[in-house]
DNA sequence: CTGAAAGCGCTAACAT
DNA sequence: ATGTTAGCGCTTTCAG
């Protein structure tokens, strides 16, 4: 069963091949008579308009890519949930490309959109890219090119991000404000904006309320549940005083959080603990854990806005790139408020 | 900066384009010193290979399309990632679609993807499709086709599922043998084998072990939260006796033991408590939640697997589907094992 | 309102 | 080992 083209059509209804293109593509200048009779011919052959073609030809796709670490991550599958929805809607695909944080990944994911002509590029970018080099064989062609959370600042490339420095900010002088005034700030070993924000945040809360900032309340290492145990753990091995945890993500935080139960520390009242991410099971948990929401769906659905405003624009790189930049909603729970 | 062909690297060497499209294939009979010449102009000029061209021509894409419900769930975001690794090892890349469980969405995720040829369709079908005309659209076209977890068995279509006849009756029959006898189920009003097999699952354990099956018992609705709240709160006030809740799916269950801890009930010891999916929050909440897990990353390396496996074959639809079949994994933890 | 013709950038059969 | 040629199925100018 060969595919059927406009060739097909047109034969079926003696016009030329072109007449039959235009009617399928509601051009002005065809009868509605000749339109119907195409309309209904192709139903009827069951005809399917051939994408490649049609893009080979015109220069556009109507595809986007989108390049995150990694979708097992609730974070980002949420985020490219709201992208795909809002894109869909506006007539455009979405092909899908995971890193897995590295920059080998990164560097394919990149080449596959380009060789595919996608009509433009959205990514969120692994851990492993320093330096903007790297994105600029996107911009040297001309593609368009938006980033989402991870964001390449030395580029020239509009972006929707949250406030991670206020998110850090927020969230420790929430936890000063609950009475804790020795607290331990665990985060990522990658070199990666955000986390180096919500550091910075945590770092002025501090100072802001003459608070020490000290090295030995700042663990680095892979946000993880174990990691969250094994930093408390060793926090308490080598007994350094501490009265809070802000962990930079959630499993981090609840690692922290069921270390200390096991140890029979009673939270929030000794101890208070705050995470970050607002992940589903924060609010199910005895005691419920204080978080930062990132608005996910939002995020993506603001991307997929810009992205579209920006379509139009004939110069995209010539225009200074807009950053939109989310309000983090600190959420409170009762793992950082005692009574 | 117009886009590098093979016309470009072509005018260069003072060679053919087909040399170069050749040497760039790493065709057999293209000597190595041409090979190296048009690799290192290629590179220098920057080229990018146009894949709609060479698709439109060769007649494969190399995309495969893929169709879930919804990215903002953990299951489908994390089998999806699970089919993107594997295949994109593989050299396939991913359109992806969202439904929404809405019909009309499936029809023009699978319309888009017919237009954009991809070289097969791996879906997870939304509650509303139902009857197997909505799909055929696709063996029509001999368009390769996979299930996974939502399949439609009237299809002669090869599909990677879990056994949830074997999931109901194993998590039904842990919680008789923790000594429980009046089981609740929860279940979905969505006309889906899923639920409908693990229904079966649960009336089976029960009939097994000499227990009525009861429609009182047997609560439908949208699974949620809330409505493992209501149910229990419907069963308390109708003062139907139980001592056990069986929900098909996690936040349905965490509604039922959110519930029951509010009313001071205590679970498990009065009441047990069984949930489905292995959600992250399921390990973290108190009492932690007993559940079935699906295999999820597994289930979507095996469904890519599969997939690349059949697409060698010359007549897909010709022979018949293969079927996988993984076992759930029961997760017993606390909320359904009294002491 | 419709037709004719060119060509997007590549693959692949057929030559040489 | 390389060149020639003919499309893949469409969009888009230019004619009429």
């Amino acid at each position: 069963m060969k595919k059927t083209t406009i060739h097909d059509i047109a034969r079926e209804l003696d016009v030329t091949f072109s007449t039959v293109a235009r009617a399928l593509n509601d051009h002005p200048a065809i009868s509605a008579a000749t339109k119907a009779a195409v309309l209904e011919t192709a139903k009827r052959l069951n005809y399917q308009q051939n994408k490649l073609a049609s893009s080979l030809r015109s220069g556009r796709t109507n595809v986007i890519g989108i390049i995150v670490p990694s979708l097992d991550t609730s974070f980002f599958s949420s985020v490219v949930h709201g992208i795909e929805r809002v894109m869909n809607e506006n007539g455009y695909s979405m092909l899908l490309f995971q890193t897995g944080e590295s920059l080998a990944q990164e560097q394919k994911g990149i080449e596959t959109f380009l060789q595919s002509r996608v009509d433009g590029i959205i990514s969120s970018v692994s851990g492993e890219v320093d330096g903007k080099e790297f994105y600029e064989q996107i911009s040297k062609r001309q593609v368009p090119l938006l980033f989402f959370d991870r964001a390449i600042h030395e580029l020239p490339v509009p972006s929707v991000t949250i406030d991670d420095y206020r998110a850090g900010l927020v969230a420790t002088e929430h936890l000063i404000s609950q009475g804790y005034k020795q607290i331990v700030h665990l985060t990522s070993d990658r070199n990666l904006t955000i986390f180096k924000e919500r550091f910075r945040g945590y770092r002025d809360a501090l100072q802001r309320h003459n608070l020490p900032v000290e090295e030995k309340m700042i663990y680095k290492g892979k946000l993880s549940l174990e990691f969250g145990k094994e930093s408390v753990q060793r926090l308490m091995d080598s007994e350094i005083p501490f009265d809070a945890v802000f962990a930079a993500e959630d499993y981090t935080a609840m690692g922290a959080l069921q270390f200390l139960l096991e140890k029979g520390i009673k939270v929030p009242d000794e101890i208070g603990v705050m995470g970050f991410a607002n992940e589903a099971f924060g609010a199910f948990v005895t005691p419920s854990l204080s978080t930062v929401d990132q608005q996910t769906i939002k995020m993506g659905e603001e991307t997929a806005h810009l992205f579209l405003k920006l379509i139009g624009n004939k110069d995209f790189y010539g225009s200074t790139p807009e950053h939109i930049v989310l309000d983090p909603i600190l959420i409170p729970r009762n793992s950082s408020q005692p009574l």
